[in-house]
Order: structure tokens, then C-alpha cells, then sequence
DNA sequence: GGTTATATGGACACAGCGTACACAGCGGTG
DNA sequence: CACCGCTGTGTACGCTGTGTCCATATAACC
């Protein structure tokens, strides 16, 4: 009975009837990632991402427990997640590619406000929490620690140092910026940071 | 004409006109420290303050601009900033003890869980954020960045390291591993994290 | 004592969340 | 082909919290 118009541009349902879930739970999936690139988690509420996906609140309710895992979701969906490490036989010259590369990417991109918004609302949302460092945080630790073992092995580093307190000084410190952002986070900065912890500080 | 009945424990307001404005604020800003050890940012409303206080939520509208400044002022009420700064001829006995004392007031107390969430709101806050980089980590970088100084001065360290980019990779540490808790906040960590520094990787 | 500033209770509109119900179409089974 | 379960759709409801507006009462000031 209703018409339908497959508009592959602008979803624009009217039909009532059931589409095709994978179809939905992707238009969904993009909205979301859309929504959140362009107004962060302050604008991201599930109204706004059903409108926008041409969908039901119910069935976002449906499909995911919460707005936190909502967004992740979407976030994955939209930016590609790059875990790519670079690994040379020069530790000092991959951390430092690795770290300017992320500086770049949260400087130079959306990513680095959505993220810093995932991580503030992992604060007050457990769910999301757990599903960032599962999803998220803990791949990217796990390939820089990865990195620093062979890096051990290699007769680079001293083979007794904690790679993982090693990481949180590195990439911790560029969270610390982007978190709390005292100081500018800058690709000198990121240089910097490797530099302090090679050579020490005395 | 009404009679009060001064109760230091239960305000129990019941007349309606005007109350002494310092006294006033002062119960806000008590209820609001509580409120926030309590229940954390998460259940921490306008309304509860509010009922809290035993006052109405237009006298919070019109003293503070944001559910975020109250929680600061409200936070400062309550935990008196400890800034101290232990500074002996020891560089390295100096910074593991602040970092110690650190966890331990992030481990031990409701403190850790009021500071990541307050982190968390301000990321999309932008008040909030200024006001807790203007008064809580400001001065806190500041007095390290000082110790730090010093400890150059004294010829402890080398003269040419970037103390900024040093409390990043202490206490920055420090708040990655609390913010994103992928791996516990431990007193031996924050010991790892001087020596890491003061020793080098290599 | 008169004036002014301000706290109070109550009401309003609004947004967003989460849930419920009836209906509509798709995909399988018999 | 008929049927039925799954699932998306539209709509409505209650709830919480926000932000704002009153009229009123009263403390603080002159």
C-alpha cells in the first residue's frame, strides 16, 4: 500500500513496515558516527541519531543498552580504526612517528574532541567504559607494548624497564594534554617526551 | 515574628523570605561537596543540591552559572586542596612522595572518583574545563614545574629538560591510568615512573 | 521605620530518556 | 499457498531534570 521512494541519498521513510535489519542497524551505525563527528557528545542523543537515520528510537533501544555504546559503535563505524604500528629496527624513530601521528590525528581531525568526549563520558557511563578499553584502549596498549618488548629484545632498551608504566608516560601524557589541556599539545611535545625518557633526566 | 529553630543538622527550612546570603551559600556549597562525594557527578543535579540545602534551585540559578562551577566550588568545599609541596635537597625522594601521596589520595578516598568525573564533565563543559585548569591543575603544575626547577638549579638535573613535558609524564601518567584504568593506579607505578625518567631506558 | 535586595514556593514550557502497545511487512515453516 | 514469529514503525505515556517566570516574605541597609 504506502509508496515507497529508495532514496539511497536521504533514507526518508514513511513506510511502517519492517526493512531489513542489517540495513537499518547500519544506517544507524552511520548516523551515529556522522552525528558525533559533527557535534560531538554533547549534541549525540538517541532522538537525533534516530531522525537522522530515518529510524525508530525503539529500535535504536532495541539493539544497543546505552547511548555510551551507541556512540562507540558509531565511532568504529566512521573513523577506521588505524592501528597500524610502524615497527622498524630504530625504537626511538617508531615511537616518536607513532606518538606525532597521533598528535596529528587528535589535533588535526574531529577524532581528538570525540575522544576526549568518549573518555569524559566513560566517567559516569561503566558500560562504556569497559567497552572503550576493551574495543579500544587496550589494542592500541597492546601494540606499543608489543613494540617496546622487541625493542628489549633487540639489546635497545634495558631489558628489565616496565613497558607498560613506559606507555602511560608516552601516550599518557599526550591524554593529559588532550584532557585537561594546561599546555598545548604539539608534535615538539611528542618529540620531547621520547627524548626524557631515553636519555633520562640526568 | 518567626520563631527560628537554629539546627546546625537538619536546616528544615520553612519560611519563605530571605535568609542571610552568606549562610545560604555556604549550605550549597556544603550540600553540593557532599552530594558530589556521595553519588559522584553522575546523580549529582541542580534539584538534589537543592533539596539538599534546603533551598530553592532559582538561589543556585542565580549564584552559579553552570551545574559544573557549582561542583567545583562544591568539591573545593569540601576536600581542602592539600597543594603542599614536601621540597627537600632529595629531587627524586621529593617527586616519588608527591606522586605517592597522589595515588593514595585517588586510591584511597572518594577524591579519585569526584576528579575523574569532574575531568570527564568538562570535556564537554567548556566552563567547567576553564575553571578547573584556572584552579585545581594550574596551580598544581605550577608548584611542580617549581620543585622541578629547583632541582635543576641545584644541579640535580640537567639544565635543559622541559619541566612541563616532566609533569606530563609523572602525573599524566598518573591521570591516564585513572581516566582510562586499563591497568591499576599502584603505588609501585608511580615509583616506576621517576626512576623510569631519572634513569633512562637505555 | 522605610527601602531595597534577595530567598522562597510554586508554576510553566521544554528536552530527553525509557517503556508500552498496536500495527505492518519480511522470512521462514507446514 | 497459508500461517506465524521476528522485527521495524508510529504513537503515546510517565518520569526526571533544566531553565525561567511570578508573587510573596523577610533580612539587611540607610
Amino acid at each position: 500500500m504506502a509508496e515507497f521512494t529508495p532514496d539511497a541519498q536521504t533514507p526518508a521513510r514513511r513506510g511502517r513496515g519492517r526493512r531489513p535489519a542489517d540495513q537499518v542497524r547500519a544506517e544507524i551505525l552511520t548516523a551515529a558516527g556522522e552525528l558525533l563527528l559533527a557535534e560531538g557528545m554533547a549534541g549525540f542523543t538517541i532522538e537525533k541519531v534516530a531522525a537522522h537515520a530515518g529510524a525508530s528510537r525503539m529500535t535504536i533501544y532495541k539493539w544497543w543498552p546505552s547511548k555510551g555504546a551507541l556512540a562507540l559503535d558509531g565511532y568504529f563505524t566512521v573513523v577506521a580504526p588505524t592501528l597500524a604500528f610502524a615497527d622498524t629496527a630504530d625504537i626511538v624513530a617508531d615511537l616518536t612517528n607513532q606518538l606525532v601521528a597521533f598528535v596529528h590525528l587528535v589535533r588535526d581531525t574531529t577524532a581528538g574532541r570525540v575522544i576526549s568526549q568518549l573518555i569524559g563520558q566513560a566517567q559516569t557511563d561503566p558500560e562504556l567504559a569497559a567497552a572503550y578499553r576493551e574495543r579500544y584502549s587496550g589494542p592500541r596498549r597492546a601494540l606499543a607494548v608489543e613494540t617496546l618488548t622487541r625493542a628489549m629484545a633487540r639489546g635497545q632498551l634495558r631489558p628489565d624497564i616496565d613497558s607498560e608504566s613506559v606507555v602511560d608516560q608516552l601516550w599518557g601524557a599526550c591524554y593529559h594534554r588532550l584532557l585537561i589541556a594546561d599546555l598545548p599539545l604539539t608534535e615538539d611535545f611528542a618529540r620531547t617526551l621520547v627524548d626524557n625518557l631515553i636519555r633520562g633526566l640526568r
